[in-house]
DNA sequence: AAGTTCGGTTGACCTGAATCAATGCGATTT
DNA sequence: AAATCGCATTGATTCAGGTCAACCGAACTT
């Protein structure tokens, strides 16, 4: 479907949004992780919206003009870069108190495509001021160095996987790494829902649906996982952590 | 061989190179564009120290501290990343002008080895005293930002080569990325000596060795390309680029 | 100058993933 | 309840690239 319109939520700000990422359930994956109440207390008056999507909708698109970076509040993304002859690569998914659109700062336009797998919620944080304030709170500007750095260090990480690893366990590292990423907001690291289909998932791992859907039915037969559709239960996290550990190393 | 005693000038600095920067023929590339000569001189300054690498030795290794970024001054280098059971995968090379060592901001850490494939320079940027300076350095600030994009921006490009292409096409669009590097640099787009062994290339681009060798072969036969070793001369740049422009074109 | 080493090329063969194709399942529509 | 649509699964076959192996050539070593 076409986009919809953007469902803005406006001027309310100044009571009910006003301490909202001092709430914001995010909090200690985001942005302002580490400052103080009044550097938080800027930061949030800084952030002045949110926005929601519905699934399917995109967030920006590749070529639109940059201004802003955007905080995941609540909801699940994927990123996808296409060239004019049409190919088309997912780089990534982002989940809750992750940022998006880091693409966009070198080029004034953005560099790929941001599309909701589920209904989302984003703080949109204005890049022009989010410069100014970090010039002035160095924690600030700290964390958001860290932030772009990390998402270098996990690109660098998907090339590895991409470059060397055989397709069952490009699956298994990216189970595991959503696992430990659901882990560390709380919850369970061996039960989920994928929001990707097969073929998302595919073009992230640089296989066909049909080899992510085979992978996923091996390992399924060998009683590391159960797989259901989308639903996943991870029944030894061990086993699929000694897959990805010894390649030759029998 | 093991890593050789680090060349460092150090003290000469208050005259000889205190203008280095301005000089440097790498500017326009680097870090302090679109600086004005007196940040240019703050920014001079702050890069206290040079550092000489031989062929082979690493300018740091996974693990090591992180204390800066570097910005090549003369040379060639390639990043590569290894897992614990011993996955190398080369993430990058880097000529000069281009920026090293971000991957270390996100966790105090390097995360990753850079490696000199020719006897090289390199300026050190003391990253406290950058993050310091670009807090009253708007422009500055700016351009480091644009940097660290470009980086994720440049990761998403070979992501989608990783995922999407085939053999000889990623060899099209390697060659391609050195040739308008290199023409970027004032240098010949259509000769050029590879710094990196085809087992490095392979590593890079997700490929055996073999297979590189196989696929210049193959161009060479197509009478795109002229190799001898490690010298290539592309005869057809519009037939290079073609070959990346359609593969379900026709 | 002969020998060694390292990197590159080329060939023969094998295999893992892509491709092509059929079928199944769940959710939404009518 | 039947029909439709999007996604997932599974099987049969093909093929690109990996693997194994032999050989070559340039650059150092002694």
């Amino acid at each position: 479907m076409k986009a919809v319109a953007l469902q803005v939520i406006p001027a309310i700000k100044l009571h009910s949004l006003k301490d909202a990422c001092a709430q914001c359930n995010a909090r200690e994956l985001c942005l302002p992780q580490g400052l103080s109440d009044a550097e938080l207390q800027q930061l949030d008056d800084m952030v002045g919206v949110r926005q929601k999507l519905k699934r399917g909708e995109h967030l920006y698109r590749n070529g639109d003009p940059f201004s802003a970076i955007y905080a995941i509040k609540t909801g699940f993304f994927k990123t996808d870069v296409v060239t004019e002859d049409g190919r088309d690569h997912v780089t990534g998914f982002q989940m809750h108190g992750e940022i998006l659109g880091m693409d966009g700062i070198s080029g004034d336009a953005h560099a790929c495509n941001a599309v909701a797998l589920e209904d989302s919620e984003v703080c949109v944080i204005p890049f022009a001021e989010l410069e100014h304030l970090s010039a002035t709170i160095p924690t600030l500007q700290r964390h958001f160095h860290r932030v772009m750095s990390r998402e270098i260090v996990r690109d660098h990480g998907i090339m590895m996987l991409l470059g060397t690893l055989r397709a069952e366990e490009r699956l298994v590292a990216f189970l595991l790494n959503l696992s430990q990423r659901y882990a560390a907001r709380g919850y369970s690291p061996t039960e989920f829902h994928l929001r990707a289909t097969r073929d998302e998932i595919g073009s992230y791992l640089g296989l066909k649906l049909e080899t992510v859907s085979r992978a996923l039915s091996q390992l399924q037969d060998s009683e590391l996982i159960q797989v259901q559709q989308k639903y996943i239960r991870i029944t030894s996290l061990d086993g699929l952590k000694k897959m990805l550990a010894h390649t030759q190393t029998c």
